[in-house]
DNA sequence: TCCTACGATGGACGGAATCCAAGTCAAGAA
DNA sequence: TTCTTGACTTGGATTCCGTCCATCGTAGGA
């Protein structure tokens, strides 16, 4: 069983079939799926997997802190399992591939205290956006 | 006759009745208004004016450059009419407010080379967030 | 093995945005 | 000024993404 898997069981998790399918996709796929996404693959292995359980599970797993929302476009809402190792994401503006990227510095101590009007910034979160080898070509 | 009319004329655009009030709204508030609530206020002067309309004149305006789009959460996209002075953004994850920010350095210059992987890097998009003010009491 | 509370199901629902066919009108031409 | 035309507007239907809900199923403890 995965260290995922532990440690969900560890949080008291049931353990259910839907849940361990899609726990098991993301573990398996070090790229950013959609909820959608997630759900074709999961039924490929459990066919009768409903689109409600992939949200459900997706929600938990995003609030237990082991995936990270990634809203890119206004488009779908995208699943990032590398949610222990603290970075940023490059997308592509022509086809929308997305890359896990770990510039230098701190971004949050770039923001003066005269420029945070009272609010106690917690997380600053870069996109960079160009176009990809492919696309320029 | 407002900078913004002035603009859109110079670059063939047809002027109605519907685009003036649009572009008025955003001159106007100097806030990040979501497309209906562009719609309503437009349609305080020009009550006929259509969702469509407005959508289309927003996704026009964002071509040409001169509003920008923000997709904050999931939810709908806002519409931010300050795009000629750079600037980042700062969300509260209690209330949802947004203010523009200018933080100090260049993010785009903490990408190294190594970690652009081909692509042609154009933008960078921070975006900080933490509890406003008001939700912090 | 049995119980039961937690989880899964899938169809209905909701908000945001886009599409489309039909009607309207801004602005250049005459 | 009036005419003409293609760009623009309209609003209802549609799509896309996500959530809700009543009901059914089952994991795992007793």
């Amino acid at each position: 069983m995965s260290d995922l898997l532990e440690r969900l069981r560890g949080r008291g998790w049931r353990l259910t079939s839907q849940r361990r399918v899609v726990a098991e996709v993301l573990d398996g796929e070090h790229v950013h799926l959609t909820a959608d996404e997630v759900h074709a693959r999961a039924a490929e292995r459990l066919p009768e997997i409903s689109r409600a359980t992939v949200y459900n599970t997706l929600g938990e797993l995003v609030t237990l802190g082991e995936i990270v929302e990634v809203s890119t476009d206004g488009r779908a809402k995208r699943y990032d399992p590398n949610a222990h190792r603290p970075h940023q994401h490059l997308i592509c503006t022509g086809c929308g591939a997305i890359r896990d990227v770990h510039p230098q510095g701190n971004p949050l101590a770039d923001l003066p205290a005269e420029q945070r009007f009272g609010f106690a910034v917690s997380q600053a979160e870069v996109t960079y956006r160009g176009l990809c080898p492919n696309c320029a070509g």
